[in-house]
RNA sequence: CGGUGAUUAGCGCAGUCAGGCAGCGCAUCUGGUUUGGGACCAGAGGGUCGCAGGUUCGAACCCUGCAUCACCGACCA
């Protein structure tokens, strides 16, 4: 490719909308413009690299014998129905009408399709197992899109769906997913790691997370420094060896006024926060009359409530919800922040940290005051001790070996096993030998793919712009001529180098704009081109030509006649 | 969904407080000088000042409503 004949759009200046190094690069390397909130037109230069990902996917995917196929982004809304997922998916599921009437959805993800494409045409269990990929683009509208792809609405992802006739043929492909996905990324040069995670709105039972370890990311992973556990925070498992102390002096109340917060209650009581009790209000079911039952959640004054342990807690609201200020007046008489367990008429459920609390402060249930000196058993006769905080740097593995360390990760794969939730739902059957329909095991599978190139980005950068990783890059080799119309000689062998490298089948950009110099090398690096070669004056006259690695910086002169050979050592590595 | 802020040339911004000819830098185009790390000089083109309404002799600027975008928060007890 001439750079005289294609679009480059590089951006001298940082865009200001942007917050992250990836999203910033993306935008000043010609990869991606806004469009839309969290939705992205793909420049010449981005869609290279993204169709260099999706080589890699498939590669991977079609060794371990998936099968591509590419199913619609307008879906019925009667598919989603049939699962129960119009109703439950919630306001990131874009609804949509057509001229006459009909109901589509903008497919979040594909399983209704797929599992009404399977009980279609898989007859025989002697088709099984099976597994259905595609990599398409999604819609989902997100509460906040941000950092550029990292979180749009629109983007493109690899799913996958395998069917089974047992469990057993479901973990044999989850096995070969989880290791198709390992050396996806390690090919495309990502830094990850696979933890386990909750499954959320996709469902099913059992999960892995594939994290490229980044401070932008939004997740939390957490992973012991003594075993290979790793896990999204999400899931984490708490381990306490605390004692709790024996009760002291009586309870008694305290004025606290003016206090909303345990940090407030705390100074003003004079107590470290991790002395103070917080007694969060969910709902629970929803009862005859349609109200919630309201349950007090108890934590240490420092820790953090894990809404998805919680939601898991039998009763508790899933997805989990908060009560709203009405309804916690109504219920204990006092507002958030003077609430506490002592009286409370409730379900109390006390985090497995709180339950070694003893002589502590909480709420009072009556505006303005608290209580000091409260002990469980003594004050507080009758709670169920669950896991609800989050795990905190140098915390106890839960597997029991060595202690926890947590870190920021994006998250750009996951693969699920969801059993038989859609298959039974819809309907996706096979006989077995004895002539019985049997509902399909399935498994789903999926890799971000334009996420995947901002969490590369996030890796691989200096100051000057990308630092693709060789699997990524736009383009293999930035060919910088110096004033080729200045110098005939100049011109003629960057001409002839880069026709000796195109027919070589070398991806090239040739900057043959008789720019500056600075102009055309500040490109080659903000775009992130991993070898650089120039052709000036200076070095042809001693017959030779210049190279530079992106990566390293090295720089070295090749003879002119060695430079083609030279490059394709460097590929083939 | 809540909070904060923004919206003026392709991009980055000033001008709004205190109403009175639409500005600056970069980019683009022309000419010239330069030429190994984002050159310099001279000139030119480019604007429904987010949209709608109001106040005013007069609105980018004041008022009202709306839209879009960004950032922060959504752990609140």
């Amino acid at each position: 490719m001439r750079t005289s004949k294609y679009l480059l759009s590089t951006l001298k200046e940082n865009p200001a909308e942007a917050a992250v190094v990836s999203h910033r690069l993306m935008l000043r390397a010609g990869l991606i413009r806004q469009i839309a909130s969290g939705i992205y037109t793909w420049l010449p230069t981005g869609l290279r690299v993204l169709h260099k990902v999706e080589a890699v996917i498939r590669e991977e995917m079609n060794k371990t014998g998936a099968i591509e196929l590419s199913m619609p982004v307008v879906q019925p809304a009667d598919l989603w129905r049939e699962s129960g997922r119009y109703e439950k998916y919630g306001p990131e599921l874009c609804r949509l009408k057509d001229r006459k009437h009909n109901e589509f959805v903008l497919g979040p993800t594909h399983e209704e399709v797929i599992t009404a494409i399977a009980r279609r045409e898989i007859k025989s269990a002697r088709q099984l197992p099976m597994n259905l990929y595609q990599i398409q683009t999604k819609f989902r509208d997100e509460i906040r899109p941000r950092f550029g792809v990292m979180r749009g609405r629109e983007f493109l992802m690899k799913d996958a769906y395998s069917f089974h006739l047992d469990h057993a043929s479901l973990e044999e492909t989850y096995q070969d997913m989880y290791d198709a996905y390992s050396a996806i990324f390690t090919r495309l040069g990502l830094d990850f790691r696979p933890v386990e995670a909750d499954t959320g709105a996709i469902g099913g039972n059992h999960s892995h997370e594939f994290q490229v370890l980044a401070d932008a990311g939004e997740d939390t992973i957490v992973f012991s420094d003594a075993s290979d556990y790793a896990a999204n925070i999400e899931m984490a498992e708490t381990i306490e060896t605390a004692e709790r102390p024996a009760p002291g002096a009586a309870c008694s109340r305290a004025a606290t006024p003016g206090c909303h917060s345990v940090d407030e209650a705390a100074k003003a009581l004079g107590l470290p926060s991790d002395q103070v009790l917080k007694s969060l209000i969910v709902r629970g079911e929803r009862n005859e009359e349609g109200r919630y039952e309201l349950i007090m959640c108890c934590l240490k004054g420092n820790q953090e409530l894990n809404e998805i342990k919680a939601g898991k807690v039998p009763g508790l609201s899933n997805p989990l919800e908060f009560a709203t200020d009405e309804e916690i007046t109504d219920f204990t008489g006092a507002a958030p922040g003077s609430l506490g367990p002592v009286g409370f008429k409730g379900r109390i459920l006390v985090d497995r940290a709180a339950d070694r609390m003893g002589n502590f402060a909480c709420g009072a249930n009556e505006n303005g005051f608290h209580l000091i000196n409260v002990n469980w058993d003594r004050d507080v006769p009758k709670y169920e001790v669950c896991d609800l905080r989050n795990v905190e740097e140098g915390d106890l593995s839960p597997d029991g070996k060595g202690r926890l360390h947590l870190r920021k990760g994006i998250e750009v794969g996951q693969v699920f096993m969801l059993g038989k939730k859609y298959s039974e739902a819809m309907g996706a059957v096979v006989m077995d030998e004895n002539g019985a329909s049997i509902p399909m095991e399935m498994g789903c599978y999926g890799i971000g793919v334009t996420r995947v190139i901002a969490a590369a980005i996030e890796q691989h950068h200096d100051d000057r712009g990308i630092i693709w990783p060789d699997a990524m890059a736009p383009f293999d080799v930035s060919i910088i001529a110096i004033k080729p119309g200045r110098c005939p000689q100049v011109h003629e062998t960057a001409e002839k180098l880069y026709a000796q490298l195109e027919a070589a089948g070398v991806e090239v950009l040739y900057d043959d704009r008789d720019e500056r110099p600075g102009v055309m090398f500040a490109d080659a690096e903000l775009i992130g081109i991993p070898h650089i070669i120039t052709i000036g004056e200076k070095s042809l006259a001693a017959g030779e030509i210049e190279y530079k690695d992106r990566r390293t910086g090295a720089k070295e002169n090749v003879k002119v006649e060695d430079m083609a050979a030279f490059i394709q050592g460097k590929l083939k590595r």
